[in-house]
Parts: C-alpha cells; structure tokens; sequence
DNA sequence: CTGTATCCTTCTAGATACTG
DNA sequence: CAGTATCTAGAAGGATACAG
C-alpha cells in the first residue's frame, strides 16, 4: 500500500491547502477534467488521452480519488473486462474549479501563441 | 540552478495541462492566494503563514512563479533589507482559478467538521 | 531580513513482468 | 482490458551553514 501523501499545513484551515489536499495529485485534475467533458471514462480511454502518465501512475490517482470520494468505479464483469469512472455528488462539486482551470489554460495558450507568433514574424 | 520541471502533456494543448504548467508548484497556489488577499507579500510573512513549506522551497517556488512572468519582486535596499512580492497583470488572471479553490476549500472544509461532528456526537 | 549552496535522505515515478 | 508487484534511477525536499 502505498500511502504517504504529504499533508498541507501552511496553515490551520487554509482552503487552499484543503483543496490541494484533494487535488494536488500529479494528473487528478486532469483525470477530473476528463470525467467532467465526460470524453473519456475507462481506464484506457483516460490513458490514451494523458500519454504522459504512465499506467501505474493512472491507476494510483484513480486510487487515491476513489479513497477520497471524488469518483466511483464501476466494474463490468465481461470479457473483455471494462471498467468506467464517474464522478461522485461530491466530486461534482469540484467541477468550478476544474472548469476555472480550463478557462484560464485555454486563455493562457492563446497568448502563448500569439507570442510566438510575434517572435516568429519578428 | 535547479531546473527541471515536470513538463505536462496529456494532450496537445489540453488546457488544465497548461494551467498546471504554472500553478503546479508544490505551494505555488498557496503564494499566490497569499499574494491576492494580500494577506502577506513579504518573504518572512509568506513564510509565517506557510508553516511546512521551508524557507528554501519558499525561495524555489517564488522564482519559479518571478520566472513565469507571474510575479514581480520588488527589493529595498535598506537596512535591515525588505522585499516584497506583487502579482503582474498576468499574475492576476489567474485569480479566478485562485478564489474557485478557496471557495471549494471553505466548502470542504465545512463538510468535513460536520461530519466530524457526527463522528463525535455517534 | 532575505536569500543561496551543499549535502544527504526520502519519495516519486518509469520500466518491466505478471494476474484476473 | 484493467490493473498489481517489484525494482531502481533520479528528483524532491529538509537541515545546515553561509552571504549580502
């Protein structure tokens, strides 16, 4: 079992350390992105689309927020075996944050390009 | 020079990459919740209220955050020497981001002391 | 006060092989 | 397909000492 998440403590009751404590995990906040835009909800689909995150590191942030109540697995048993997350009600509640995130990210790229834009045409 | 940050790629362009990309510092959104709250933007009072993050990581993650163009330091040669921290136009934009996890912090935060209080009161 | 440099331990996370 | 177990290299991060 590999259980040593580092606790936040900048200070008692902080929410930003709260939400970190939930959602600081490498990848989770990309899983959840994906789980929101429902896009991707087996664990394959999730790991084609995050190619950088290995199975192993996948099936341990899905761990850690299954164990935290933010999703919920369900198991199909067939052959072949599927497997899809879904959020829970609490997870749900995530949901402002994660969309901020993509709000800001969709801003932020935009910029980038037109930077490099620049750059290039300079 | 310590530089090797995890570089994200989920997707091309996946837009929580991005943001994660910026904000992912171990303690860099707590910085910057401090920062816009205004609460603390001198380096010993972010470290007073940041109780488990050491000075050195302090120092490392603001920067990174002065590198990324999110923050600017402002220093004063005086005796004994102060500086102090401010957020950069780009810097501010990321306040929605920012106010969305201290929202959903105070919200978990609540639910969580009532239900200790179940706990407690069972 | 506000940092930086170095050393050293702990943790993270990829590679690989295996299971239901 | 959907994972788990083990092993290991490399990165993160604390402690300490020092500098402007």
């Amino acid at each position: 079992m590999e259980r040593n998440r580092h606790i936040y403590n900048c200070q008692e009751g902080c929410p930003i350390e709260s939400t970190l404590q939930i959602i600081s995990g490498k990848w989770k906040s990309v899983i959840l992105y994906h789980l929101i835009k429902q896009d991707a909800t087996h664990f394959g689909e999730l790991s084609r689309q995050m190619k950088d995150c290995s199975r192993r590191m996948l099936a341990l942030q899905l761990k850690e927020l299954e164990d935290d109540g933010v999703i919920v697995k369900h198991q199909y048993p067939v052959i072949p075996p599927k497997t899809d997350y879904e959020l829970t009600d609490f997870g749900q509640t995530l949901t402002p944050v994660i969309l901020a995130m993509e709000k800001w990210g969709n801003y932020y790229n935009k910029v980038s390009a037109e930077k490099n834009d620049l750059t290039i045409n300079a």
